[in-house]
DNA sequence: CTAGGGTTAG
């Protein structure tokens, strides 16, 4: 018999399902030596190589390594799953299963598929490795959700012959980016790239921005962008999404609206990213301009961008625009159900949220599977209209759609718990869960403490926000605070000596000013919510985008050392 | 002689 276990496998797994047994016997047809002859192949768009495969097959011809590796290429551009795994029986008879570039093509094929435990399975079964085939691996994991095995891996690969190239530092950066704890691989990946002379390699670039603007590193974000020479248009998006996610969406503009001018193409990226800026600057009139370049480009049917759209207008606080761009969408899909459900919640009509969700679980019409995103947003709704008992039960729904609660979702059980008052439940919360709770998740619940006047808990939750943000002062402040109001003057002279002490500055939120026709205007730059449209962007409001690019001279913005 | 891996968005 020529074929291994491997394929058998797979082959039994075919005939058993009955959907599958033409697929099998196509699998045997093939492995009794079908074949094809790629015409053209070098020209041609990823499907029609494909065809080019099919047809071929009918003409007895045994293809070449050659041949498969860009066929195999072609199924994986195309997630073409089915025909990539017949392919793989076909290798398997021919003998080329040990050949390096088919196996690295493999490996891609099924990690662009999604079937990345096919894709550990033949990268295990090869003999010999090199630089394509570890980078093959660690992509393919780090696309498939699993940042994690991919970084162990990489770990893995530095411990024998093989050197990681800049391809490798892509993935593994990127990895690392998805995982939130380790953002203190930041600096020592960049390291290895500037020590292998990976640093002027755009994509290794890019993916570098993103990583540090995810840790709010800013200032290194700023340092890789200028010493850019060549700015493409995937440097520029990054570039884009990382001030919008500092909240930096005045920056955000002016680099689109630079880009705009110097006929960069905006892709849909880019309109996602800028659509995100203007909503966080609540700057309606803008945001109206892109949404209009958004139909003009045609991408009004793009998930993202609809998604993007959704979520500015409801901060910019026209909820109703919001709910009309969702009615316009054809597709309506678990995201922008879920992008909806947020814009209610974020517009302070939980209710509204919660029955989109109630009526959406109900139907069995609509295609419809909450995730954790959605349970989340859910939650949150629950929270800003105070339903403690209904976001209990929604928490414990989620069992019964197979999800294990993540971080993110303990984190509104807690913050439900503490803003009601019940701060024992809520304190019980952080020591059942499976994680152990973050800065944030410890700051609200500090919050509530000083809200209730429990200085007990909220001793505790200072102290642990001590040790999690050695720097800001904010713990120690409100603890202060606390004590204060519960007349601990002793505890409080304390906590002032260990702020001293420990040298926490009391003034860390920066300040930021906009100059606009002579006045100016300050605003503080960690947090805008609190911060008023009519009070600041007011003036900004009346500048069109072409006339924002002409006055961005006068916006010098400072932030000061305070 | 020909072949394989990478960045940005909820």
């Amino acid at each position: 018999m020529l074929y291994s276990n491997w394929s058998l496998n797979h082959f039994t797994a075919y005939t058993r399902n009955p959907q599958l047994r033409r697929t099998a016997l196509f699998i045997l047809g093939l492995s009794r030596g079908l074949s094809f002859t790629a015409h053209n192949v070098f020209d041609k768009s990823p499907q029609s190589h494909v065809t080019a495969f099919v047809q071929g097959n009918r003409l007895n011809k045994i293809p070449t390594k050659f041949e498969l590796c860009t066929i195999l290429n072609s199924c994986a551009k195309t997630q073409n799953f089915r025909l990539g795994s017949q392919i793989h029986a076909q290798i398997l008879d021919i003998g080329f299963d040990q050949n390096l570039y088919i196996n690295s093509s493999l490996v891609n094929m099924y990690a662009k598929c999604g079937a990345i435990v096919d894709a550990m399975k033949v990268f295990n079964g090869m003999e010999f490795h090199d630089q394509v085939s570890w980078t093959s691996i660690i992509s393919g994991l780090s696309q498939n959700g699993q940042g994690k095995e991919a970084i162990s891996l990489f770990k893995k690969m530095l411990r024998t012959q093989i050197i990681p190239n800049c391809f490798t530092y892509v993935s593994v950066i990127s990895s690392c980016t998805k995982q939130e704890s380790v953002s203190k691989c930041s600096e020592l990946l960049h390291a290895h790239v500037i020590k292998l002379g990976h640093e002027s390699n755009k994509f290794v670039i890019s993916s570098l921005i993103d990583n540090y603007s995810k840790c709010g590193k800013m200032d290194k974000v700023v340092m890789l962008f200028e010493a850019c020479i060549i700015k493409d248009s995937i440097l520029l998006n990054s570039m884009i999404s990382a001030y919008s996610h500092n909240l930096l969406g005045e920056e955000a503009l002016k680099l689109f609206i630079k880009m705009h001018k110097e006929n960069v193409s905006v892709s849909e990226h880019s309109l996602t990213s800028i659509l995100d800026a203007c909503g966080a600057l609540t700057v309606l009139q803008q945001g109206k301009q892109i949404h209009a370049l958004v139909t003009k480009t045609g991408s009004n049917q793009n998930t993202f961008i609809i998604g993007a759209l959704i979520n500015m207008y409801s901060k910019c606080g026209n909820i109703d625009e919001a709910s009309h761009v969702f009615d316009q969408t054809v597709h309506k899909n678990n995201i922008l159900w879920t992008s909806m459900m947020s814009a209610y919640a974020q517009s302070g009509r939980g209710l509204d949220a919660l029955k989109i969700f109630d009526h959406l679980v109900m139907e069995k019409e609509i295609d419809f599977t909450p995730d954790h995103v959605c349970f989340t947003v859910v939650l949150t709704a629950c929270n800003h209209s105070g339903l403690l008992e209904k976001g209990v039960d929604y928490f414990e729904k989620m069992r019964s759609y197979n999800l294990a609660p993540e971080i993110d979702q303990y984190a509104c059980l807690i913050d439900l718990y503490a803003r009601k008052g019940d701060l024992e439940s809520a304190r019980k919360v952080f020591d059942e869960m499976p994680f152990e709770g973050n800065a944030v998740m410890w700051s609200c619940f500090l919050s509530c403490c000083k809200e209730y006047g429990n200085v007990e808990l909220g001793r505790e939750a200072a102290y642990k926000l001590f040790e999690l943000e050695p720097c800001s002062p904010v713990p120690y402040l409100i603890l202060a605070d606390i004590c204060g109001a519960a007349g601990l003057w002793n505890e409080v002279g304390n906590i002032r000596k260990m702020m001293r002490e420990n040298g926490v500055r009391k003034c860390v939120v920066g300040w930021s000013w906009v100059e606009v026709d002579n006045e100016v205007h300050v605003f503080s730059v960690g947090d805008l919510s609190h911060v008023r449209s009519d009070d600041i962007y007011l003036e900004l409001e009346k500048l069109s985008l072409e006339m924002m690019s002409e006055c961005s001279k006068q916006y010098n913005i400072l932030i000061s050392e305070s």
